[in-house]
DNA sequence: GCAAAAGTGTTGTGTCTACACCCATGT
DNA sequence: ACATGGGTGTAGACACAACACTTTTGC
């Protein structure tokens, strides 16, 4: 079966996606979404027919594997694979859900069925690191935003404060922002218009590609 | 069912282990090992069993899931779901193997089964991914080696030089290697015996853990 | 003018590459 | 002595965090 860890950042707070089972065994407890593949389809076709079916979420920025589970202990019936995915929301979307489908903060989860919230931590992790090192911002924030949403964004998902300054010049170094040349006048208490930026790129991009022990050669020259 | 990409070092170049496959579909090619699951077993069990029996495979330095592979075209028989995991062997051992298994080139592979081409490549990337910024290069090494060794080690996995002087004041700064105070006599062209060293530790560590946006604070005090 | 919010300048630090130089051994 | 291979010293490039300062707005 397929089972999808779907986070956003939803009041400024990172959230994932559950289900109330309706069905023993753990009847009336929280679980990730998901269900069983059909005769040849993908597992990620799977994931987003569930997702589509169950909780009406079509609008995902960015899907990708996270692991298989295999351990027999880990429903208590029958033995049962099954594959997660992470899944990301834009932060201002707030797609339609059934009621037995709600957010909860990833920081302060119910009791989950199976071994899901340890699925749930491993896909925030994940994100964690792949805000390090790739351009997947893009998929938690909307197509147009100031420095200023975008640190709220990822203090959101990393859980520390960032620095709007080094954001920016981080982000703008690596050509994962660009400017729009439009601004978002302040609010009702002043304050500088901000610079709207957006993601250059809608698909997941290593930007740091290199940590250390890179080939050899002259430094790479920064991109023109 | 599992499939093992099992990597080592074989006379300095990276090499897979690969078997030839006795029947149809794809009949004489060469393929990844692995196999079908038992009931009630883990992934993980099912392909070091599958490794132990078929290409009596026991000495594996490191094992970790790559991916699950679930295209129904992947198989042109029957729609097939496959685990793929990433196994690695230390480089002076030398396992004995069925006369149907041999090792191969990752450069340089012959047409393979299925996707396994594109599996392999995968493992591939991972093994250099996880020697940028974790302690994995133990895998890869026997219980002993100087840095010369263990730069060509380095080298034929990464697909690059690699200076032996930088790699011993990354590693030994991160933590990673400790000097054993053992030498390693010159060979019969002379030259200065090369110091032994040792991983630290033989379990996965990442040793570069924020590449970026890291939480604020003073800076990390280096361990004394 | 003053508060609020956004953005820039600048300094310091740590980590890495590159390369020159020195060290220890065999013949 | 000299060739061979191992190891250290050091300088420069770069990316980043921190923080002070400036800019632009509403009231």
């Amino acid at each position: 079966m397929s089972l999808g860890v779907v986070l956003q950042v939803r009041d400024g707070v990172l959230q994932v996606l559950l289900w109330q089972r309706a069905r023993a065994p753990f009847e009336g407890s929280w679980s990730l979404p998901g269900g069983y593949l059909v005769p040849d389809e993908t597992l990620e076709t799977s994931i987003r027919r569930h997702l589509a079916d169950k909780v009406d979420v079509r609008e995902l920025s960015h899907l990708e594997q996270l692991e298989t589970l295999s351990d027999p202990q880990r429903s208590p019936q029958e033995w049962q694979l099954a594959t997660a995915y992470l899944g990301l929301v834009p932060s201002e979307l707030d797609p339609r859900v059934p009621s037995d489908t709600d957010w909860h903060p990833v920081d302060g989860l119910p009791a989950l069925a199976f071994d899901h919230e340890a699925i749930v931590l491993a896909g925030r992790e994940r994100l964690r690191a792949k805000l390090s090192y790739t351009n997947l911002g893009f998929a938690l924030a909307p197509a147009e935003f100031t420095i200023s949403e975008l640190r709220d964004l990822y203090a959101a998902a990393l859980g520390h404060d960032v620095s709007a300054t080094n954001l920016q010049r981080v982000l703008l170094r690596r050509r994962v922002l660009e400017g729009t040349g439009r601004l978002r006048p302040p609010g009702p208490a002043g304050g500088r218009p901000g610079a709207l930026f957006r993601f250059r790129k809608q698909t997941l991009e290593i930007t740091d590609q290199f940590a250390v022990l890179r080939p050899p050669g002259p430094a790479r020259v920064p991109v023109a």
